[in-house]
DNA sequence: TCTTGAGCTAAAGTTAACTTGAGCAATTAC
DNA sequence: GTAATTGCTCAAGTTAACTTTAGCTCAAGA
């Protein structure tokens, strides 16, 4: 049993979450809420949604694309909202993935350090470029080909 | 004195670089790079731009924008391209920005970890949203407001 | 009832960093 | 000398996450 008044219009979403009017729309073509709509075809978003909303914006903010963020709403049972042992879930999840990031970015961070005074330079040489698994790609991409049949000089 | 052999057509630029033809021309078009022309128009580059676009490849590597790294070449003398000394002034600034991503991350992991059990997703209360800096922006912006005029329950 | 304010749709615009395509011109290879 | 390759320009397409605009309709308040 909905009643009418559990419902909000998009507007008052908009206002409780700090989103436009627009995002919310574009949340619903991208599939991230699901509002009914009304006889006049307004769409009426259940309190939740503003719950639900306020998840697509924390994994936004922890750097997650609409995309991901889709795809760990679908993991859950019949698309709902998630809960709070969900979220216990998703953020072990994200938590995961920020460390990956962040030890990436140490890596990098690293490498850069050894090269400050190297100055190479060299897309054949430098360490910074193609640092681990950037070209084997099965052939396509970028090819760094060295020889352009001249005698390679200073480069 | 600049004599013709010294020069390079885009395709051995591109060749030797890795890039694709259009994405040099692309990088010209944001200057990046200033070939000279031949009598019939054909862009002709210098060796050095070779490791002119690998500077800018491997600053794009390390996480920065184009307008960044062009940014950082337009600081140089009459727009060199850069050298060893030139590349050791810009890698120290890179290192400082990587730093800062790192601990941008690291807090926001460790925000993210006193989250982890209390799933309260709530925009209003969660400290993942709006960590530090996102709100008071003069006014504009998300504006968090969290009455809409009804008794505010659940949420 | 009449006027705002809120909502609706569909299409186009925005930014970054390029790619793709069309239609020609210049170069190189044989 | 001719064909194949390379190059040129300009315009449009691509992805993500939205915003903006135009032209209407619906709902709420005095």
């Amino acid at each position: 049993m909905r009643r009418a008044g559990d419902m909000l219009p998009i507007g008052k979403i908009a206002r409780r979450t700090g989103l436009a009017v627009s995002a919310i729309r574009y949340y619903e073509t991208e599939g991230l809420v699901h509002p009914i709509r009304s006889a006049a075809g307004q769409r009426q978003f259940r309190r939740s949604d503003i719950r639900r909303i306020s998840f697509i914006k924390i994994a936004q903010e922890l750097g997650f694309s609409l995309t991901d963020i889709r795809g760990e709403m679908e993991k859950l049972p019949e698309g709902r909202t998630p809960t709070t042992s969900d979220w216990e879930q998703i953020s072990r999840r994200f938590r995961d993935e920020l460390d990956q990031r962040i030890d990436q970015l140490q890596r990098t961070r690293d490498r850069l350090d050894g090269c400050i005074g190297c100055g190479c330079l060299s897309l054949k040489a430098c360490s910074l470029y193609n640092p681990d698994d950037t070209v084997r790609e099965k052939g396509a991409g970028p090819r760094l080909i060295l020889d352009d049949g001249q005698k390679s000089e200073e480069v």
